[in-house]
Formats: C-alpha cells, sequence, structure tokens
DNA sequence: CGACTACTATGACGATTGTCATACCGAGCG
DNA sequence: CGCTCGGTATGACAATCGTCATAGTAGTCG
C-alpha cells in the first residue's frame, strides 16, 4: 500500500494531504493519518509538536507546492505553449484523478477553506500562502508565454476561480463533464491575451 | 437576535444552513444549530427523526432553492438585460455577504461537497439535486434573454465554477477582488452569446 | 561501559459528538 | 373527567476526538 521509501514524516503530511481532501479536516483524525500512512502513532506527536494545526498546514504547504510544480511542468510539453493550453494542462490532472480515485478526493485547499471559520487561525495563513503559491505559478507560466504581465494576475484568478469551481461541480456529479466545460468555454478568451 | 416570526423546525434549517457554509459539515453540531436557531432541544429530535443527515440535507435543499430564487430576481432589474448582467447580478450578493459578514460564511453547496467523500451518502443525494436546482435556474435565465439553448448550459456550468472558485479564494484572500476579476474577465466572452 | 539523543510505544485524560430513552406539559375531544 | 398527541425537557449512552504523560528501544559518541 504505502510503500516505505521515503521517511515517516513526509508520508504522514502527504497522507493528510490526500485525507483532508477526501473528507474534510474535521473528518480527518490524527489516528487516521498515521494509520493511512502507516507511521508510528508515538511520531505524530514528535515531529510535529504543534499538534493537529501544524500537520495540516504541513499539508496545505505541499499541496501548493505540488499545484505549482504541475502548472511549471507545463513547460515540457511539445508543440506551441498557449494560455488556454496551460489550463487544459491543469485541468487534466484533474481530470485523471477524479476519474481514477473514483470522485473520492477532491483539493486540500478547497476543503480547508470551506470549514475554517472567519477568525485567523495557524492553519488559515498557510492556506493563504499556498494559494498564492499556486496562483504565483500561473501568473509566471503566462507572462513566460507572452501574456502581459499587468493583464496575467486576472486571468489567473479566473482559471484557478473556474478549475476549483468545475472540480466541485465534477465531484457532486460524479461527471467530470464541468472540467471539460469550462476548458471549451474558456479557450477563445484565453488565446486572446497571447500573441 | 433570532426572531420568533417562523417556527422553530424553519429556524433550524436555516440555521443549520448559516453555520455549515461558515463551519462546514462535521464543526456544526446539532447541539449549536438548535442553538444558534434558539430551539427547544428536544424538538430537533422530534422534528428531524432521521438525524443529522435529515437537518443538514434539507438545509442544502433550502440553500439551492434560495440561489435559483435570486438567481430569478434577475428579471425584476431595471435596464437592458445580459449574460453578464446576470453574472453581475449573481456575484453580487456575494461581495455584500462576504463583507458584512467579515468572510465569516462561505457555500453550503462546497462545504458539504468538500466533506463528503467518495461513497453514495443520503445527504449527497440531495447535494446533487441542490446544485442542479441552481444550474438549472442559470440555464432558463440564459434562454429567456435569448443565449441558444444548446448554448446556455455550458455558460451556466462556466458561471457556477467561476463564482465558486471566486467565492473560495476570496474567502481565502479576505478580499472580494476574486468576485470583480471574473466578472469583468468573463463579460465579453458572456455577452458575445446574447443577441 | 555509560550517557545522551532520536524515535517509538502505549495508556489514559477530559471534552465533545450524535443519538436514544424517558418523562413532562398543555390543548383538543370523546 | 380521562385519554391522546404534538411538542418540549433532560439525562445518559457509547464512541471518538486531540492531546498529554510516561516508559520503552536503538544507535551514537565520549
Amino acid at each position: 500500500m504505502a510503500g516505505k521509501a521515503r521517511p515517516a514524516r513526509e508520508r504522514m503530511v502527504y497522507s493528510a494531504a490526500q485525507l483532508v481532501r477526501a473528507r474534510g479536516v474535521a473528518m480527518t483524525g490524527v489516528r487516521d493519518v498515521v494509520a493511512h500512512a502507516d507511521a508510528p502513532r508515538g511520531s505524530f506527536q514528535h515531529y510535529f509538536p504543534g499538534g493537529k494545526d501544524q500537520l495540516v498546514g504541513e499539508a496545505l504547504i505541499w499541496s501548493g507546492d505540488f499545484a505549482a510544480r504541475w502548472v511549471a511542468s507545463y513547460d515540457q510539453t511539445t508543440g506551441e505553449p498557449s494560455p488556454s493550453g496551460l489550463f487544459a494542462h491543469m485541468a487534466r490532472l484533474w481530470k485523471e484523478d477524479l476519474t481514477a480515485r473514483r470522485y473520492e478526493r477532491g483539493c486540500p485547499m478547497m476543503a480547508t477553506a470551506a470549514e475554517l471559520g472567519g477568525g485567523d487561525s495557524p492553519v488559515k495563513e498557510h492556506l493563504r500562502t499556498a494559494a498564492e503559491t499556486w496562483e504565483r505559478a500561473v501568473v509566471d507560466e503566462l507572462v513566460r508565454m507572452g501574456v502581459a504581465p499587468q493583464r496575467a494576475p486576472g486571468l489567473a484568478t479566473l482559471m484557478v476561480s473556474a478549475l476549483e469551481g468545475a472540480i466541485m461541480l465534477a465531484r457532486v456529479r460524479r461527471d467530470v463533464g464541468p472540467l471539460d466545460t469550462v476548458v471549451t468555454e474558456l479557450s477563445p478568451l484565453l488565446d486572446s491575451c497571447a500573441p
């Protein structure tokens, strides 16, 4: 199941991210995480003296970095890069994940954002930086392919918003249709911003 | 605080929706709902023999109906109706709500969707119909203003997705900027589909 | 060898959860 | 009057939660 190639601490962070994006923060118990990570229970309090908040926080920044890395991986694409191609690239990962995992898991940032109230918790700060990391990666990729720098942030916000909402609708419907829809509908608009 | 103009049962459903969209399903206890609704605790098990699932389910269909009613209320708008105007109409409600409530509350459907795993729970069925009700209302409004019937569903999915994602980003950033952004960026695309 | 550190193991704690069981109240009605 | 019935009021249940306290092992270094 969970290969022990990587140290237990990393596995716990990864498992926390996977469980959170499947069932939410509150529904994900610390005991569930250590079991899913196949890690010793005593190690949790050793590696995460900050408790559950620290674990969830690190899972969020891991997610943000992962998303940013995936966005940046669009560079290795063969063929002419375009904003619509980047958006399709982002959506493809989710289509595969949703179908392969049978709509069990969604976006960890969405799950965390939905459960945190108005207050400022230590978790929310990490959520903010994770989202910022992701969006920044999209902006960088857009300007790299020639989109005007003052135009890119708005487009990135639109892309992330549409993708996030489509993920939610896809999960609700148990159908990846919304992902295809937003890609198709948004493509002409996105490509009209590149040279 | 909570006027007793309406029967306790309705107040509980409403309070459940408000608490769920603020803190999520798991973080919302049954005791919290009855307290927020200023309702007698014994009445909960009387009106909702199905337990928490029934309460959350009814809160979801209430939310779906509310969203659909708000979309339909665009009819009373003075001035020329347009797809972009409808989208701005939908976003305006959220801008006001987020700022007035200081980003305490998000979308109840998003909160529920994020916490439900892959399985089919009785709650998920209600979530599905609520989302369908909302999207259907958008489609009806679009065709009413002249959008081609085979084009409307795709646009509605795009609008709902972008709005939902923007709500999440706005909550994370504590800034309604994303709402404005998606409205601005999407307006030309939306209006290019109306006569 | 002994001491020290990194990591693991286990049991218990108080709090909170959803749900159930039981009893009480007041009006309607024969 | 007595009886029913929609609604209310508590108290307790088992389960689970995050966290803590304490003791154990393994390995390294002096």
